[in-house]
DNA sequence: ATGAAAGCGCTAACAT
DNA sequence: ATGTTAGCGCTTTCAT
């Protein structure tokens, strides 16, 4: 039988260390010098009772709940990846002391609005945000600091963390042309997604380098498992067609390795890398693969938000992370 | 400039609606009658300043913080898949009034001690346990209900939630022998994850089925990527082999789409549907699948965990999920 | 059907 | 360097 032992408060540990309880306070908050003698007095109460202050009460009197709101998207098909973003953000918060708390995307603004006034959250973490999104206006209002990863066309007030897209574009067309390619073939429809701000930048930058090298850039919105005959159909004699897309890699990587090879003499698939790449298959080794630096991403977006939380007075930040090529 | 306004309180709304702090508690609550007329004043009150209870307040008052913790597993490449459990179990624990907190298994067993004394947490959710999990022992001294997803080897006091591991077994068996195949390969190492206990239960099923139905199994701990020319090898002129894993689909079913056909005359896979199948190709469509019942098995849990939460005296209880095969 | 008041366990200002 | 004390905003008992 479980006995629900009721847990130790404050109270308990100063009365086991013979000190006040607000000495117990200073000792965990540090916000005051203490003796060594009673801070070791304190310490051993603490460890024999297993005491942990109560989160209540804490966040009540301090209104620091020692939390973070993370709004996630919803889980379509394509999302092997997104997991990667959430454990990321989880583990790294907890380095500095804070807890993860979900808000579907689902919730949308009245979800942010709700975590926001009960007070249950400290900061927001914003997860692939439209180009205009309804959730930047509550999180704005709600005057908490707040970190967006993915750039929104417009970001007033609070900080971004994200691949730097329109590099990601010149570096696709720049190894396009290295590799003796005459096209880019961009699939995964970059035409409809047009919504999200990292397809139109990565456009931009594909536009700007493309015309700069006289590459052929192609927008492909058919379906994904006839890229690879696509792109076969488009190349002339003698020329090579790069692939590439932000979504929709592994489908195309599957229709291609299908017909024999991922890279031939006509086409090179480059693709942005990913868990739902991995060890896929031995012929992957041809394809070349951009590091979108997801782990970093995270990392340096909560590592964004604990600076907006700790340090007086600091100013929202743009970080752009600049895509690597993964060698081997 | 993003002016914090400071939270209104009950009191402001109390004020507002010309009542008493309390009564505006008690219209919250719902713990007490009220008139319709004084419930109207308040809701208005309500409305009028935006006031949401503080939830610092009202955990510390009344030990219940509406937060449900969650222990996420780290995640591997493989898993496109669990996004959708955390996705669906945060907007099903939304439908009854909680939040989610995240508790990466990195962790471990003392993260649960902390999220449970630090009281953040009304109950937990413990994803992807081993046979014998170190987490199991500080959710149990918790006295905090619990739910498992993923059957543990022994589960003295809280609920389970999971598929019917050892059904899907015989379900695999069966439809082999339907499809005329004499040999099941079992791929992605069943031998060394013997760990995990819903591995095990699979074999278990597999097995008495298998000898039930005369049909050979075979244990594959090769690598993914040559499961198909194995396969090949080991079938006999006019037979057939069937190919199942409970993890590793993605990467044999992109290995046998480079071979020609995912379905032959002499080798048939079987898949445990998932994300990471999802328009990966038109040949898919000659797949078996199961439908492992991601979404319904994480809303159980949740279901599950409420009901230990709100009812007095709840005993834990099992609830396996039959794996029901996918038509079309 | 409503109000007054106690107190949950902390933090931090005000003592000494 | 430590102790005393006043709340934070709720829920709930005790009153009427």
């Amino acid at each position: 039988m479980p006995i629900r032992r009721k847990a130790p408060t404050s109270q308990d540990v100063a009365r086991l260390a013979g000190v006040s309880q607000s000495t117990v306070s200073y000792v965990l908050t540090g916000s005051r010098p203490i003796s060594e003698a009673t801070r070791a007095r304190v310490e051993d109460a603490i460890a024999k009772l297993g005491y942990h202050p109560n989160s209540g009460a804490r966040t009540l009197r301090s209104r620091r709940s020692g939390v973070i709101g993370l709004m996630v998207p919803e889980a379509d098909a394509d999302d092997g990846v997104l997991m990667t973003f959430v454990g990321t953000i989880a583990r790294e918060a907890r380095r500095f002391g804070y807890d993860i708390l979900l808000v579907t995307a689902q919730e949308g603004a009245d979800g942010i609005r709700r975590v926001v006034r009960t007070g249950v959250c400290e900061g927001l973490l914003l997860m692939e945000l439209d180009r205009i999104d309804e959730r930047v206006a509550p999180a704005l209002e709600s005057g908490l600091p707040f970190v967006t990863i993915g750039k929104p066309e417009e970001f007033p007030q609070g900080s971004v963390v994200d691949l730097d897209f329109e590099m990601l574009g010149r570096m696709v067309v720049e190894r396009a042309v290295e590799e003796q390619c005459d096209r880019l073939l961009l699939f995964g429809a970059p035409g409809r997604k047009r919504a999200r701000n990292d397809v139109a930048r990565f456009l931009a930058g594909v536009e700007t380098m493309a015309e700069d090298q006289g590459l052929e850039v192609i927008l492909d919105a058919g379906a994904l498992a006839e890229v690879p005959d696509r792109a076969l159909r488009l190349t002339l004699p003698n020329q090579r067609t790069a692939l590439f897309g932000i979504t929709g890699v592994r489908q195309v990587l599957f229709a291609m390795a299908a017909t024999g090879a991922l890279v031939d003499d006509t086409r090179l698939l480059i693709a942005l890398s990913g868990a739902d790449l991995l060890d896929v298959s031995p012929l992957l080794a041809a394809v070349p693969q951009v590091d979108p630096c997801r782990v970093e991403i995270s990392e340096l977006a909560v590592q964004e938000l604990v600076r907006l939380l700790r340090t007086e007075g600091a100013t929202p930040r743009i970080t752009l992370v600049e895509p690597r090529w993964l060698e081997g």
